[in-house]
DNA sequence: ATCATTGTATTAGTTAAATAATACAGCGGG
DNA sequence: CCCGCTGTATTATTTAACTAATACAATGAT
């Protein structure tokens, strides 16, 4: 749970994409409990009002939920968790292909890269 | 030299990326002038300044030069932009393998990710 | 010499994000 | 019951980024 944040993009935006990662991976299990929105907050060093946006964003994805007055909860789905990882994973390999190829790199390249950075 | 520009990212450093694959990529080439930075704008849709402040950053890099009442021009320098390239493609290639494995994802689930997308 | 074209600089305006301060509403434990 | 904890809503302010409009400067061609 660090803080350091990227200019370029907003930070709510970014802690979407850290949470979502978090839960997609396991790191917080399926049905967990968040920390409320004011510890968040405290512990991301931003403003309660920031994390609420963001938190926002992630239960319109149905990855987690909200019991009013108890907290918010990651979706007891498992078979969504998997469904949206492997979506993610779809998609971040589709555009990373794509950027490689935009820049003229065969895809026997590709695999080069992959094999030389991956292992 | 489309017009789709993505929020949440500025269009200048999406200006930026475009023109960076297209030189990169030999699209334009080694030695070759650039559009007027009121060309561009036109092209674009955007105001003059905002192409310009791309072309700085861009100039930054190295990736281009200025003549001053003459225009801007890729720079003569090929192995630079083999350099520029190589580099490009390791970076995307680390981000794109780091955020896989963020997610829980193999190594092996990689390739076959690659293998299924890619072909 | 004038004019069109180049890049550059300056200043202003618009917009969006982030913060801040409060207030409200509902549940549960002591 | 009351207090503390949840999420939520509202409004205002600040700040920074982005965009826009315009003016300046230098060069080369006609």
């Amino acid at each position: 749970m660090s803080l350091e944040f990227d200019n370029n993009l907003p930070i709510y935006l970014q802690i979407v994409e850290n949470i979502k990662t978090d839960i997609v991976s396991g790191k917080i299990q399926a049905g967990g409990r968040l920390p409320s929105v004011r510890e968040f907050a405290l512990l991301m060093k931003v403003n309660p009002n920031t994390i609420q946006k963001a938190l926002v964003e992630l239960e319109d994805t149905g990855l987690i939920y909200t019991e009013r007055t108890n907290g918010k909860f990651v979706t007891q789905d498992k078979s969504l968790v998997e469904k949206l990882k492997g979506e993610y994973a779809e998609k971040i390999t589709q555009k990373y292909l794509s950027d490689m190829q935009k820049i003229g790199i065969t895809n026997e390249e590709i695999l080069q890269y992959i094999k030389k950075l991956g292992e």
